[in-house]
DNA sequence: CAACCGACCTGTTCGC
DNA sequence: TGCGAACAGGTCGGTT
């Protein structure tokens, strides 16, 4: 669920309680979290460690600590929170971190997808993304030169993190819709004007949604570190519509699946070829 | 490089 | 009302 407004807004509301903390003990409820390590070397190399800063490098939280670093991927159910050390859990809090204030933060994943990996270089973990979209660096023309050599479809293309970084499901269609452009398009087929279209989609669909705090689509879905849902899925014009009516147009929105992933677009605001 | 599949997990929803 | 099947926002590794 968590894709990269979700996961911008857990690593800002984060950074105002965890910097400057340092990590004290380590509880881990179920090791097959912990990607890098046993729960054993975990803990010990955590302990006395200080958190330097919290930032976002595509899907992953980054605590960048006084030494290495702690990336955490959401993946598909997993959520953050700092509370009281005291503060009831529930069955599905698998990995605690206690802080020197008190305080705890705490990894959450219902379905145990999510991982955290303690490593020394952030390449270890993130060598082999694409470029981040909301970057100042990431212009026109850079987004030209990625889609040049590529002949996929822009739906399959739009959610491989070694293209671009960030996007999911969920952003992957309403950027398509933004742009106009049907999923199942090939990359090296887009106009000069098409590519600008999408370029632009991209930037503006995740950058209101970062500012709405990410899409939170039902109650067991995405929550932000303070517990709290997002406010971007009133804002959402085709994901999880299949058979309604586009809100531009009034044809019904289609669900197709595309590389064994769902695709939603409206088939007359974005036509084939 | 691209497409597709099964894994990894649990909870919710849907059809009978 | 109960029960099993299908399905879900993400990624990885293996195969064709």
């Amino acid at each position: 669920m968590p894709e990269l407004p979700e996961v911008e807004t857990v690593a800002r509301d984060l950074r105002a309680t965890l910097v400057g903390r340092t990590i004290t003990s380590v509880i881990v409820r179920w090791p097959r979290t912990i990607a890098t390590h046993g729960e054993d070397a975990f803990e010990r190399q955590l302990v006395g460690r200080r958190i330097v800063s919290v930032g976002r490098r595509a899907k992953y939280v980054v605590l960048t600590l006084d030494e290495g670093y702690l990336l955490i991927h959401l993946k598909m159910s997993g959520s953050l929170s700092v509370v009281a050390a005291g503060e009831a859990q529930d069955k599905h809090t698998h990995t605690l971190f206690n802080l020197d204030d008190g305080n705890q933060l705490r990894f959450r994943d219902v379905r145990k997808f999510g991982r955290v990996h303690l490593v020394a270089d952030l390449k270890e973990v993130t060598g082999n993304l694409g470029p981040e979209p909301l970057a100042d660096d990431f212009d026109l023309e850079m987004f030209r030169q990625l889609l040049a050599r590529r002949s996929g479809r822009l739906k399959s293309l739009l959610l491989n993190q070694a293209f671009l970084a960030g996007l999911g499901n969920i952003y992957a269609d309403e950027a398509l819709f933004a742009a106009g452009l049907n999923p199942l398009r090939r990359a090296d087929s887009l106009t000069a004007d098409e590519e600008a279209r999408l370029y632009g989609a991209i930037r503006r669909v995740l950058a209101e949604a970062v500012a709405w705090r990410g899409t939170t689509l039902d109650d067991g879905g995405y929550r932000d570190a303070r517990g709290e849902a997002g406010g971007y899925q009133a804002h959402i014009a085709v994901y999880g519509r299949g058979g309604e009516p586009c809100f531009q147009c009034g044809s019904t929105i289609e669900r197709i699946v595309i590389g064994g992933r769902s695709a939603h677009f409206c088939p007359y605001c974005q036509p084939p070829r």
